[in-house]
DNA sequence: ACCTGAACACCGTTCAAGT
DNA sequence: ACCTGAACACCGTTCAAGT
């Protein structure tokens, strides 16, 4: 007889699961098997498919979250905490797909903390907070989505190239920014572009403006 | 004998279902039956399920965007493109769920084009434009998210006095922000906020920081 | 060319039955 | 208390057969 069944060992299996297939192979059946035992064995350590996908999810976010050094300067720190979740959903697409909420509470706080760090004024600390911690929620999803509908076997800048070369073909009367900016697409580094935003969005909440 | 069937019935079939019971209701044999024909004949119109779902939120998307004047100051017309697209996620949340990109353009053409109006330079006019639009796909795809998984007939307000009454309970040594923010949380106003984030990012584009 | 609807290969979830 | 696995009520998609 092998280990007693657990939650921990179920999302554990669950989250191989979904890392090398992906959440499309994420089944009771699968997740029954690789676990030895029946697919209804699991309904007795979680409740449904939701808890499970919640689980795994607030797993991959708390470690990345935990791997995040404090730092001194709190700019630095807010750019190593968007950077953490940034990478963690890449690495793992699936997190993107269900609301992500409950294990967030970690990168609300450390952003929040930081921005008072800065000086910012009580009167204006909701906004600036939730225009930070917005962005970088809604980046790291987005992103997320793109790598998850791509082709399997696609590469990222053949992907990007693709709608480049689409963009390059759109009606020059109709959409002359759209044939500009293409050429910068193909290129362009994600996580860079992602720290800029960041940085433009401090400089709107602290001064010294970009342009 | 009814009209002939065709795409464009079948999407606006598939609109109302959405629209009224939500995207777990749309299913072919739904379909089929609202159509008054066999789940195999809409294949022959539709490739699957993937393509309905993009030519629904296609639909949507134009339709909103056309609704968007022009407008003399650029500034203005960025927040009524953000806002119009806001709004239209807002009314059909089922819209945030697959990847936008298709039917995008115009939301992308049109803030980039604002960009240039307001005299931001070349070399920051792609790392600008790409955060203010990330800004404005993350902040309405996750409010749509927010809004879907949110039990039915729960009001916006209570859910929301919910997950402060949450971060309130949660240990002040740890996160003492939280807690401070918790208060702030049931009262705000989305669309207030989502501008005044829009708003943020135009001032580290431009200058005149709020802080 | 276009439509019909049964059939196929799946799902998540439940539940009587076992230990 | 915990596990088993067949059974139920669904899906999206296909396809022989019709018109």
């Amino acid at each position: 007889m092998t280990t007693k069944l657990s939650k921990d060992r179920i999302v554990e299996a669950a989250l191989a699961i979904l890392d090398t297939d992906g959440s499309g192979a994420l089944t009771f059946r699968a997740l029954a098997s690789r676990l030895a035992t029946g697919s209804g064995a699991i309904y007795w350590h979680v409740a449904d498919k939701n808890e499970l996908l919640a689980a795994a999810t607030d797993y991959v976010i708390g470690r990345a979250m935990s791997g995040v050094v404090g730092g001194a300067d709190p700019r630095e720190a807010i750019r190593a905490i968007a950077l953490g979740l940034f990478d963690a959903i890449d690495a793992h697409p699936w997190v993107g797909a269900e609301p992500l909420q409950s294990g967030m509470v970690l990168v609300f706080e450390g952003i929040g903390g930081r921005l008072q760090a800065l000086g910012v004024p009580d009167r204006a600390l909701f906004d600036c907070w939730s225009a930070l911690v917005n962005y970088i929620l809604g980046v790291a999803v987005q992103n997320a989505a793109n790598a998850r509908h791509r082709p399997q076997g696609t590469e990222r800048t053949d992907a990007l190239g693709a709608i480049a070369a689409r963009w390059a073909q759109l009606d020059p009367e109709i959409y002359p920014f759209m044939r500009r900016i293409a050429a910068d697409l193909p290129g362009h580094d994600d996580r860079a572009q992602f720290l800029a935003g960041i940085d433009l969005i401090l400089a709107g909440i602290l001064g010294s403006p970009v342009a």
